[in-house]
DNA sequence: TTGTATGCGTTATCAT
DNA sequence: ATGATAACGCATACAA
């Protein structure tokens, strides 16, 4: 059982193999005979036409790649899923590669997106420095996008995170809250910096001084957030609230939270970063800092689109995604305040 | 700058383009010399094969079609993980694409992997009955492993259920429960009722019978679980305990738990089924039936490249992948039994 | 309007 | 061992 192609189609139909071509793809001069003749011949035969040969001859391949960092990663998994359906909504594929947060993978992936002839491709989050990333990509071929990465000689979606934890903060302050700890992993890269950076304001607006002994230096997500906030707890002044990266981090810290016996929110706050849903397992639902995933793959997605379907060369693009925050129960005035 | 082809390759080195091929490919007849001056000149100019024109020649593609059902759902998302990571393991790409539970889609997706002459594709799990889907794929001759699809006449990797609720109810029947609660949807599908199935077991293999006022009919994971535990809660009899699919589901069920003031786990014990990452938020963190999704998609993946690496026809194979009870804080003697 | 012929970039076959 | 050439399946420029 040989693959059907377009001369067994011509056959079929008695027809130019050209003809079938034109017929198919709604060319312009072919006449309502020949193109119900073939249409008819080509669901006779079940004709396919080859994705491959049609590319090669076009120069594209109607496919665009994603690149992710760490696809077991829940909230990258999201972009991924939304720039999919915006894609397939317009009518495009999408190869998938994980770079697994190594920068020589990740040049390697771009390299077999381009053997792949794809027509563009979105470059997720990365957990390194921007700049060292940012080089490999300026000047290349492919049209490209890159995602929470602001290289300003590129079209990108950037995650906005300063204004975000401004109003996480000043939600605390206004709380009466004092002395808040901030557990974000690695303050030297662009997410933990940003998030600093917008706590430092608010307490700066609100005329207070932060004390950074609450910004304890966490080198991974995935470090367990117990250990250091027990720490903070036992020193004297230890803090009465906690904005936290919803992962590990976070099951550690509410932990560490029991094991004080400190209730939520009667005691101590709690607002962490992440996804709402998981949020609502905790006891009580976490008020969190949420960010908009499916507006960020689409927002890549069409940046990418957009970019290919206008031939000429634009200036490049800058979206930028919000952050907002949802109250939910896990933030109490402070405690000896009321 | 236009894209450089064998030729260039050819004329930079002084060779014909066919030994550019063969000498980049390792081919068998080629001298050490001709092979380090193509490798060179390719080096220099900076050649990239052209995939598409590589995989017409060889009528293949080196690329995997992933058909997935909701992306959005972090499981299945872990599972496109891991057949990504274990593809580019062995050298393949992957092709995703989300079928959004609707069986129109699904097919069309596998005609777009035709298309695209893919190797072979792996066909997630489905929220639609079985039967129903499979009719489809059978003699398909794009090589197919499908997962928590158990289609005797095809490679699939299944997702054992039954014998992991059993292990959940037994867990609670030993601690004296009697009610048991449980919480899973479309119990005429095959995830609900293998699970109902291993719920009746446990409860039969004690000598017990099982009330099946406790398990509700619930149309979608999406649900939210607070009024139906709710109104269990207040019917004469109430359960003891639940066991719930850790989604919406989950978090509703919690939220009727703590409207009731019973407190987890001396008032009432509850298993979750999911992710144990996700349950270690919860307060206290949750006892839950965990599945190797990694497994799952590295099962899937071999499978699949299996059948592509042997040649010959092999009877379909099925791989089984457990379930596992994870015992954490949430489970304790059923209430005035002690 | 329709048929014919060529080329997209590769690899494999056949000469040499 | 290497060079020339055909073929993969499609779309288009050109001829009819």
């Amino acid at each position: 059982m040989k693959r059907i192609s377009v001369l067994d189609v011509a056959r079929e139909a008695g027809v130019a193999p050209g003809s079938v071509s034109r017929a198919l793809n709604n060319g312009k001069h072919v006449s309502a005979d020949l193109r119900s003749r073939v249409h008819d011949a080509a669901r006779r035969l079940g004709y396919q036409p080859n994705a491959q040969a049609r590319g090669l001859r076009l120069g594209r391949s109607n496919t665009v790649g994603m690149l992710i960092n760490d696809m077991r990663h829940p909230m990258y998994a999201r972009v991924v899923a939304a720039v999919e359906r915006e894609l397939s909504l317009r009518g495009r594929m999408m190869l998938l590669a994980d770079a697994q947060n190594e920068i020589q993978r990740e040049q390697a992936v771009i390299q077999t997106f381009q053997r792949c002839a794809l027509d563009g491709a979105i470059v997720g989050a990365s957990f390194h420095p921007v700049a060292a990333t940012a080089a490999h990509y300026e000047g290349n071929r492919l049209p490209l996008v890159l995602i929470d990465r602001d290289v300003p000689s590129m079209d990108r979606v950037c995650m906005e995170r300063r204004n975000g934890m401004r109003t996480a903060v000043r939600h605390l302050l206004a709380l009466g809250h004092r002395r808040i700890a901030l557990f974000t992993p690695a303050l030297d890269r662009v997410p933990g910096g940003e998030r600093v950076a917008g706590y430092m304001d608010a307490f700066r607006q609100a005329g207070l001084n932060a004390d950074m002994r609450h910004v304890p230096t966490l080198a991974s997500p995935l470090d367990d957030g117990r250990d250091p906030l027990l720490r903070l707890l036992d020193q004297p002044g230890p803090p009465t609230a906690l904005i936290c990266l919803g992962t590990r981090l976070l099951s550690g810290a509410l932990h560490a939270l029991r094991q004080r016996s400190l209730r939520i929110p009667e005691d101590f706050s709690v607002i962490a970063i992440g996804s709402t849903e998981m949020m609502e397992l905790a006891n009580p639902p976490l008020t969190c800092l949420r960010m908009d995933l499916d507006g960020v793959g689409r927002s890549a997605a069409r940046l990418l689109l957009r970019r290919l379907d206008e031939p000429g060369v634009h200036a490049p693009e800058r979206v930028e995604v919000e952050t907002e925050l949802v109250v939910r129960d896990s933030c109490g005035p402070a405690p000896g305040r009321r």
